[in-house]
DNA sequence: AAAATTTATCGTAAAAATACGATAAAAAAT
DNA sequence: ATTTTTTATCGTATTTTTACGATAAATTTT
């Protein structure tokens, strides 16, 4: 019991669901706000603005790297993270589609 | 300690990051589209459909009835499912708003 | 060289999610 | 009236997530 069961599925709704849980936090989401607010593409600065600790804001980031959705590069003692936009547009493409099969007909109930 | 600490977070993000938990496993997007899919709006098919136990589908079900994505209503003995048309729509605007947020500038890194 | 800063990782604890079988409750079929 | 069907809920086990402090590793600063 409290398995996987996940790989049972379609490549495209293990995908989507990768995704969607990279944004099931709203620390994560605020994370991906910051990163697209500064200019510079800064770091942990992101701790100061976030209600949690270091080591917790670190853990997010590394869920956000691993759905793909930021780049990380290391500038010295501080390391730099970005907006993957390219995940992010796949990203779209399976929300449009998703939306596209789930509103297509009017509800029934 | 594995606590909350959602509230201290934006309502929007909040509510973001409620919706797309709710797409977070590939189950329940399996639902939605199969829900989308059956002109009548019909229940618990769902599990001949899905590699699940019907215990761990009517699980999934409730999620994604208090995530506000599904309307239910009962029919006899059997319980009748439809997508909740009004609550796509506002994750659909909430997305776009995150999206031209995170989308707005060129990447940096 | 020593101290301070920055960030990732480890260890740990608590909570939430996932999954199933068993069972209950209600309606339909026999 | 009894049996069957349908679905929700309970109990339970396992896994994953969330969170923090402590520490390590590397680079700056002093």
């Amino acid at each position: 019991m409290g398995s996987h069961k996940k790989e049972a599925f379609g490549t495209e709704e293990q995908e989507l669901a990768e995704l969607a849980k990279a944004l099931a936090h709203p620390a994560r989401i605020a994370i991906l706000k910051e990163l697209a607010r500064r200019q510079t593409c800064i770091c942990g600065e992101i701790v100061e603005v976030l209600p949690l600790a270091q080591s917790t804001v670190s853990q997010h980031l590394k869920e956000l790297l691993q759905a793909g959705l930021i780049q990380g590069s290391v500038e010295g003692v501080k390391s730099c993270y970005c907006i993957n936009r390219n995940a992010f547009t796949r990203f779209e493409h399976l929300l449009q589609s998703f939306f596209d099969t789930t509103m297509a007909q009017k509800g029934c109930c």
